[in-house]
DNA sequence: CTGGGGATGGGGCCC
DNA sequence: CGGGCCCCATCCCCA
């Protein structure tokens, strides 16, 4: 909130060098401003997606206007038109905004003290979303509860503090002065504004687009793109990629030198900071943070947040079955639940304890297995190694047959837990640390864990290049041993595999400890 | 604790 | 580039 409204800003700690996200505020009393207005503005510093009641154009209006939301403002005049125009005391207002727009575009960022319309500083800054307290005012739905970046850091990072630079602001100035008329759609429920967290505004889906200012906004496009992701230094800071987007398309634009938008997959997570990929894919992934389900079942009115989820739930409702089992009668909603069912008639349970050897049909069986820690059998049966190459003839066998680095990274770090208690019994440090794990173990964990990193591809470790690297290193030492890479590729195999790995390795620990 | 169905979120492919 | 559609992995819930 801090991010887009002045008022917030001050309010919650932004007073230089202040540090304390909270500014020592634990309640806020809004009751200056319409509850309607205040629900709206309060969507929009989370989404920055406006939605006005039509009813409530004026009371959005006032609120942004007290609250330092200046986009909003500008916007809701606009929307009003003539109506602003002809109130007298509007028409001051605006003109006075316009005068303090103006003063600081030329870099005049001096602000009005005891005013309560703080309408002289940068407008809504790019980004927003990052840990905000919200508990005094009423949340937004399905608000982002944890987050993975501190608190303080993401508050003290505020790009608030880091104006851009009068260039950077007149552009953006301009463009919305540009772009006034078509800044604004009308959608179903309301207007929707484009205004706040630019970063988002190209991937939004309900948010209308900067407007057409060629080539000058198609450089701006990105420039405010590689800004929110880099330039105000948090969210680049919190990660520092290398090869993150940003860096990316940095190296592209300068390499190309063009007026060629580039490819805006994969795009980076504001929020989560989480890599998307694939072209649009970044509107569905916000969703999952601000809670919004715009598709709504007609039947029931349950709502999704995408359309192909809620055109899967429609079949319940015209009991469509799209997927039969050709082994028996039943008909599933998902094709993924026939897969699941067939390895029910084929009897293939691919998968695996490599503890316990209980096998089980679904993945996500086995891993519900090994967490609940419940195989503590350890090794009272053999590995089914030739069973499992000669059951691998069923269908279900076959398709598992190439076995996920990272299901084996997270088996390996289950096994060698508990192996590591099991050949250390009796040894220190019982109560510390994770369950089943023993602090002398964390650096053997890390090697580990680095060389099932080492059975990724590059494009799965494409964002870690330090790890990936790493295990490069690894694995060429370990084909370089003589290493059979070509071997059994079966899912419990290479369980297996990484298993007598981490026995072998625990064996040569104890003999270094033992001398 | 396990088996099974359903829900959710991400990625690939295509238009 | 955005969105639809599909598949996959994972999680949740219930019997």
């Amino acid at each position: 909130m801090a991010a887009v409204s002045l008022y917030f800003r001050r309010l919650f700690g932004a007073e230089e060098g202040g540090g304390e996200g909270g500014g020592g505020f634990s309640v806020c009393q809004l009751d200056c401003v319409a509850p309607d207005a205040l629900d709206a503005l309060l969507e929009f510093a989370y989404t920055a997606t406006l939605t006005i009641p039509s009813s409530g154009m004026r009371d959005v209006l006032r609120g942004a206007q007290l609250l330092g939301i200046q986009c909003v403002a500008d916007a809701c005049r606009d929307i009003l038109g003539e109506t602003a125009q002809a109130e007298g005391e509007t028409a001051e207002e605006q003109r006075a905004q316009h005068t303090a727009t103006e003063r600081m575009v030329g870099g005049e960022s001096r602000v009005e003290r005891g005013s309560r319309r703080k309408t002289d500083k940068k407008k809504v800054k790019k980004v927003g979303s990052h840990h905000i307290n919200s508990s005094v005012l009423n949340p937004p739905p399905a608000s982002p509860v944890s987050h993975p970046s501190p608190a303080p850091d993401s508050l003290r990072s505020l790009p608030s503090t880091q104006p851009p630079s009068p260039e950077q602001e007149e552009l953006r100035f301009k463009s919305r002065q540009n772009g006034d008329s078509s800044a604004i759609r009308k959608p179903g429920r309301g207007a929707t504004l484009n205004g706040g967290l630019l970063h988002w505004l190209h991937e939004r889906p309900h948010i209308a687009h900067p407007p057409p200012v060629p080539p000058l906004n198609d450089k701006l496009s990105e420039d405010e793109d590689m800004e929110g992701f880099g330039d105000d230094g948090m969210l680049m800071e919190s990660t520092s990629l290398p090869t993150s987007v940003a860096d990316r398309r940095a190296v592209a634009s300068a390499a190309g030198g063009g007026r060629k938008r580039k490819s805006q997959t994969p795009q980076q997570c504001p929020v989560c900071q989480k890599i998307i990929h694939g072209a649009g894919k970044l509107p569905r992934h916000m969703r999952t943070h601000t809670g919004e389900k715009p598709f709504q079942c007609t039947a029931c009115g349950v709502r999704f947040t995408r359309n192909d989820k809620l055109k899967i739930h429609m079949r319940k409702h015209t009991g469509e079955r799209p997927y039969p089992c050709p082994h028996c009668p039943a008909r599933f909603l998902h094709s993924y639940d026939l897969k699941n069912h067939l390895s029910l008639h084929s009897g293939a349970r691919p998968f695996e304890c490599p503890l316990c050897h209980k096998a089980f049909a679904r993945e996500d069986h086995l891993q519900r297995h090994r967490k609940g820690h419940s195989c503590l059998e350890l090794r009272t049966r053999r590995p089914r190694r030739g069973a499992e190459l000669g059951e691998d003839g069923s269908e279900e066998g076959g398709g598992r047959e190439q076995s996920n680095p990272l299901e084996a990274l997270s088996l390996q770090a289950h096994s060698s837990a508990f192996l590591s208690r099991t050949m250390l019994d009796g040894g220190s440090g019982s109560g510390v640390g994770p369950p089943l794990m023993f602090p002398s173990d964390v650096e053997r964990e890390r090697s580990l864990a680095l060389q099932a990193l080492a059975q990724l591809g590059p494009h799965r470790l494409a964002g870690y290049p330090e790890l990936f690297l790493r295990g490069l290193e690894l694995r060429g030492g370990r084909e370089a041993e003589g290493e059979d890479p070509g071997g059994t590729h079966s899912p419990a195999a290479q369980r297996d595999r990484w298993a007598d790995e981490v026995e072998e390795e625990i064996g040569e620990q104890e003999a270094e400890e033992e001398e």
